[in-house]
DNA sequence: GTTGACATACGATTTATATCGTTGTACCGT
DNA sequence: ACGGTACAACGATATAAATCGTATGTCAAC
């Protein structure tokens, strides 16, 4: 399971796409220095959590897991070790962290829909 | 934040209810030692994540935070860190990870039906 | 060709966490 | 009283993560 730092890393990445060093870096608002985050990057592709291209002599980096899957196995882990296995829970505390937009509602009960389906389907 | 191996005995207490070290080192289970657990539990007491209480003369602890609000300070860390700050991309992580059971689906689909009640209502 | 800006690479240190060994102490049964 | 069991407390070590300093390389401008 990747750290709280590698997630950020991560997290940049998935929303600036294929990015530098120094482009990762700036969209971190952290106080700590470039070499910290050229060094976790580095020591990121050896675990394969990175992959990384050339372009113009430049190294450009980009995830090297899906979006998705990541987040689906953060949020499985999550849901797993800290709110005991319920899904119910876990949509609880988002929910109640921070009020979701009207549209984020709908689509989330659409999902919520087809699950149901699903479920009285292969029952 | 509190770190993993926190978080697992935090998630154990709520689940057992005031209990000793024993009863939380074996609830976990990890394959480490009880000084181990013993060790953590007190530095969690200096940080304020526990409180303990005598009884018998053994040491009864419990959770310091209430279950609910640490519940929610994590879904809410995560939402923000991991998930562009949407709810709904949160969710769809955790549905996705495992799917929940008919009768939690029922009670998400009612938890959204009153939060877009109190929406349309306040708007 | 020397300087300056910027990037990578590597090593070392700092900090935090997790783990265990040892010791002290109370309780219980014999 | 004695030995055994169980627990608490403390110190030390081990492991991992994050951070930084320094060296090296490249390229362009002067």
């Amino acid at each position: 399971m990747p750290t709280a730092a590698e997630v950020d890393i991560l997290a940049a990445l998935w929303r600036l796409g294929p990015a530098t060093v120094r482009e990762v870096h700036d969209a971190l608002d952290k106080d700590s220095g470039y070499n910290t985050t050229l060094k976790q990057m580095q020591l990121m592709m050896d675990k394969g959590l990175l992959v990384r291209t050339e372009r113009f002599g430049a190294h450009v980096y980009e995830s090297g897991v899906p979006m998705e899957q990541m987040q689906k196995r953060i949020a499985g882990d999550l849901m797993r070790r800290v709110f005991g296995g319920s899904a119910k829970n876990l949509v609880i505390g988002a929910l109640g962290a921070q009020s979701a937009s009207k549209e984020d509602l709908a689509e989330i009960r659409k999902m919520i829909d087809a699950l149901e389906k699903r479920k009285r389907g292969s029952k």
